[in-house]
DNA sequence: GCTTGACCTAAAGTATACTTGAGGTCCTAG
DNA sequence: CTAGGACCTCAAGTATACTTTAGGTCAAGC
């Protein structure tokens, strides 16, 4: 049985990963894979492309953006090739995050816990209603994560 | 003192919801909120839009989608008034939904814990590498909810 | 009755994250 | 050496959720 080849077409590391053809064109738009070039041109994805791959695929899954997913792999070392630990380091990271927008989600289900069955939903009373302290931060992600995640901001200017 | 007015202008109710004048009549031209209008053509919202809006202004921030939250909104009785218990059974909708996508996170996280320091993130054993078995669905939401939310899916075709 | 701030519509722009299409090139097997 | 599948680029399209712009109208106060 032959060895595993050094490196990879754009369709194979599809399959492997379960990311598009176009999916994997668009990561490289976004500078989150560089693979190298053939003569003619072609893609050819490194084994460790397949990892840095698969940490975007769950990483995205859970709602992390590529800007964010992008600037935690960026932290990788550049020189050396990454090792166990240096990818412990990211899951870890992420995992981290989960905590914190768990928590986050946990924080509003309370809030709306307040809400049901306590004669609220009246403008005056209500948490939900009433939540211009807790409101949305700027800045990029998704609106679910910027309010929940968050550490209790200040007040954007607009909504 | 007055009694408060019956209805209000478009400028009032963004004041009272947190939401941009733009906004509101955007959530209009989804057929989110109904306001009435004036003989010149400007809006009057009714003060039972304010807990309307603000229930949409919730549940998107939850994560939920406009179009999820149109759907439990189209459920309210449409020739009475909303009572009290209706408004309830709209926040438990939520609750529960949200109770799915949290334990839906935390199925991740504990994926995400099996891959730190137990030597995998290689290819072969790692949950997070090969999690076909537990794929996305079709179907509207953000891929966040797809995935987690779900309650293991088959795979789709395409990614 | 006139000013002026609040309001109106419609269309275009923004951002994320991709997918789809058109038209052409690479490269490997026969 | 040639067929054909895999690959290439670039541009445009899709979906969500809005914001911004342009050009005009309404209505309340003086």
């Amino acid at each position: 049985m032959a060895l595993p080849p050094r490196d990879l077409g754009i369709g194979e590391v599809a399959a492997r990963t379960g990311l598009s053809v176009p999916t994997l064109r668009f990561y490289e738009t976004r500078g989150l894979v560089k693979p190298l070039r053939t003569s003619g041109g072609q893609r050819r994805y490194l084994r460790a492309d397949l990892r840095r791959l698969s940490i975007i695929r769950v990483a995205t899954d859970l709602g992390f953006s590529l800007a964010e997913v992008g600037a935690v792999l960026d932290r990788l070392p550049p020189g050396r090739a990454a090792t166990q630990a240096d990818w412990n380091r990211i899951a870890r990271h992420f995992r981290r995050e989960l905590d914190r927008r768990i928590r986050g989600m946990e924080r509003l289900r309370e809030r709306l816990d307040g809400c049901i069955g306590c004669g609220c939903l009246s403008m005056k009373r209500c948490a939900l209603f009433n939540r211009d302290d807790e409101a949305a931060a700027e800045g990029p992600g998704s609106r679910l994560w910027r309010e929940i995640g968050g550490d209790d901001h200040a007040e954007g200017p607009a909504r």
